[in-house]
DNA sequence: TTGTAGGCGTTATCAA
DNA sequence: TTGATAACGCCTACAA
């Protein structure tokens, strides 16, 4: 691999004008610059980003600390990427899907000397525990997606995806919709309640337990949800899988969706289109969350300091029409 | 941040006995390595990997090329990371998802110095031309489950999970297993192929074009088929999506899952444990291919020759029963 | 407009 | 058992 000193030997100048000519950093003539560029070129020159960053004491790695391998974050993940790498950042992966892991991942990020961090969702307790480590630093960061208050994030308006949809269905002249889901997480259910009270419309909550356990309970809260008079003209799931089993157990109960009974989902995940029929849902814009996230970042680590009570984007989430509602 | 030198102030010693004492790379008295190890646990000492990797011309980062956001990649990503992390390297994401952006990606690679790559799945000329590169670095390299021959790879034997699933089938008495999915990729066919003569059973194909489109054809394969006399007892789908298709199309032709049509998948999808019912598949070993690629490469660093025509590493494909079959 | 020289933190050679 | 010293490639203060 050559480096600058090659390059100065072929060229016949000094190393010192060989890095003016190639980096602009100060006044080369036409004719040297153009040597000096052409055997750069010939030898195939890339700078050593080891020797950079040991000479310069910058980094020019980001860190992304993933907790799951939820298929949404992959859209996030390609956003972060593609924002970073235009920067000329690398994007290093780091995985913790456990507690016990937690603590040699934290080691690993430490040890790599990232420029920054991007934390994707994760049970506060772990986030936490990371957090304290990168403020410890003054690493820059940003947080993806969390409930966490006072940090540098990037979050999404569920309810006002949610809200979008629940007028939508009510422009459909649908006059009893639900909402099926826990309500303990009000994110959406925020959105349902706001569109309710502007069309002067009664609330029907079917309270679920949280978690991806519980077919059963969701199936009874469908089936008790039939049987009142009247019955809901259409139903907002928390979820997209919470609808998958919404629309078989309304199918199992002979309803006809989207025309007795209409169906939206929160997420637009893979399976939304193949669903019977095809889900209407609300998705989250996955690229452009991470996009944002890179943003957030580089900004920090060019220096601009977010406020105390943390710096926060809010990203809007939008209704995808398909055939259920 | 501290470095040996400050670590050999505290200590007393030289910088050269601080290094002998950390990495055991040289004799070190009793009382001074304890010392020396002491001094670098309180300031926290992490060596400096930039000003590792300039002395010694090694570098510590893999780089992860991605070509697509499929769900079923996370899952190898893990995989790769955790065997990755554990050797002390650090892996880097480049997404090049368009033609246009390959070459960009494949001049951020380089620029890298990377010790070695990972090519996930992509159309056979874009894999081809970032390998031509990669082989002209002479990089250590690993490619996910492609079709091109002669490389280094981690494949998969889809043949032999089909197999086992036509196998399952039969037991349970069917007797007239059908196949739905393109016939131009064999990979599935075969192992349905090989079960069915096993069996003595004849081989029952619908085909369905190519890629994920096509839903209508898909439903006029299954009509068709079910018009047959005698009319299929199974099918084995081409994938979890195409399996999704057929199984509305079955239900809106009366036919009951899995007592009179049982149905099986293939790749284990996110929804397939959703479906109507639970979708019996045939799963990707995605986190053991990520491993599987973290070895293989790591080998290659620690100096193993590939064989010329290249080394690859054949993981099976299993079953996984659900309610469809 | 061009060149000299020193140092970033680590590794490793050589001598004591 | 220990230490002085050079070198990796890049960046930059300072001279010419």
């Amino acid at each position: 691999m050559p480096g600058l000193k090659e390059i100065a030997q072929v060229a016949g100048v000094s190393i010192r004008t060989v890095k003016r000519a190639l980096s602009q950093t100060g006044p080369v003539s036409e004719e040297t610059g153009r040597r000096v560029r052409a055997a750069a070129r010939r030898l195939e020159y890339r700078p050593n980003l080891a020797a950079r960053s040991l000479k310069t004491g910058a980094s020019s790695e980001i860190v992304v600390l993933m907790h799951s391998t939820d298929e949404l974050h992959m859209d996030k993940l390609l956003g972060i990427e593609s924002v970073l790498r235009a920067a000329g950042f690398s994007v290093l992966v780091l995985f913790a899907l456990s507690e016990t892991e937690e603590s040699h991942v934290a080691e690993a990020m430490l040890t790599r000397r990232p420029a920054g961090a991007i934390l994707f969702p994760a049970p506060s307790n772990r986030l936490q525990s990371m957090l304290s480590l990168i403020l410890k630093q003054k690493l820059p960061y940003v947080v993806l997606d969390t409930r966490l208050e006072g940090v540098n994030a990037v979050r999404i308006d569920r309810a006002q995806g949610v809200e979008e949809a629940v007028r939508h269905l009510a422009a459909q002249g649908r006059r009893h919709i639900a909402y099926v889901g826990p309500i303990a997480d009000r994110s959406r259910l925020a959105g349902y309640e706001r569109a309710l009270a502007a069309f002067g419309m009664p609330s029907i909550v079917a309270e679920t337990p949280a978690g991806s356990s519980g077919a059963n309970e969701i199936e009874n809260a469908v089936r008790h949800l039939m049987r009142a008079t009247p019955s809901p003209d259409a139903m907002q799931a928390y979820s997209d899988t919470l609808a998958m089993t919404l629309l078989r157990t309304l199918h199992a109960l002979g309803a006809r969706i989207p025309d007795e009974v209409a169906v939206v989902g929160f997420d637009n995940r893979a399976f939304a289109s193949l669903a019977h029929p095809p889900l209407t849902t609300v998705a989250q814009p996955g690229r452009d969350i991470g996009e944002a996230a890179g943003t957030l970042l580089l900004r920090q680590i060019a220096g601009e300091k977010p406020p105390a009570q943390g710096w926060t984007v809010t990203l809007s989430t939008r209704l995808i029409a398909r055939e259920s509602a």
